[in-house]
DNA sequence: CAGCATCCGGATGGATACTG
DNA sequence: CAGTATCCATCCGGATGCTG
């Protein structure tokens, strides 16, 4: 009877490492950040109350699930809160809540970092770049 | 002669979006320190020079495809250097390089923040869930 | 040891149509 | 106006097997 497989001592670790991943409050912020539409919203929210329209328009290219699963899943976390005002039309408001704001300067750390490295990164994808195809 | 088919329409509209973000340096940076494996990798190269079986075993979980395709992407962008030792048996070395060591204060302030509101957001996400369960 | 090629299932997210 | 519901193509990423 051999003992675990190779197959099988992998996939418990990589369980345990997810499960690890799952309570990692880093990795959840980042996962959210992460998300494609995510900063989008809440740079534009930064800088004042945004309806739904609105977001639509400044968001160009954000499909309507695309950007009411953003702004839900925000909602959730207490990052963006949601004022509808029952009227004919519908008027619904979002803006950032204290806790998103406070999320704003780590946002725009990266932000800043990306607007003074990128040409480096650049630079070095084309550098990178000729130097493979070269061979 | 038709006008243009449902397919072409998409297509020329996701082009002109990736056009859009093709230009925008965040976006551009947000999506590599987004990716699952990045910032994992990221901090472990941190403290210091690690070997790729390293690499494989601190980050557990990760699969050889995307530890190699991460590592990849990282040297592309000279966030990351590589340094092949040609011997029997072969030896990778993996370090940061200034630039990757620049961005950490970056990725280490949204880290401080995930740490220090985690708990605000699990609490945020308690409150909408038991609301709307409740509907 | 470090890495590449290939296959493939499932999640992701876009288009579209419909509603209060 | 501000969504919801559904369908479906794409792509991500894991498993596996093979090299220098």
């Amino acid at each position: 009877m051999p003992t675990r497989t190779a197959a099988q001592r992998r996939e418990a670790a990589r369980a345990e490492y997810d499960a690890f991943l799952a309570t990692c409050p880093s990795r959840q912020v980042l996962d959210r950040i992460s998300d494609k539409w995510v900063t989008l919203v809440l740079v534009a929210l930064a800088d004042g109350t945004k309806r739904y329209s609105d977001l639509c328009r400044v968001i160009a290219g954000v499909s309507q699930k695309m950007l009411t699963q953003t702004l839900r899943t925000l909602e959730r976390d207490g990052l963006v809160a949601r004022t509808a005002t029952l009227a004919v039309p519908v008027r619904v408001d979002y803006d950032l809540t204290p806790l998103g704001e406070s999320l704003m300067p780590a946002v725009n750390a990266v932000k800043a970092w990306a607007e003074q490295h990128i040409g480096d990164i650049e630079a070095s994808r084309a550098t990178y770049d000729s130097r493979t195809a070269a061979r």
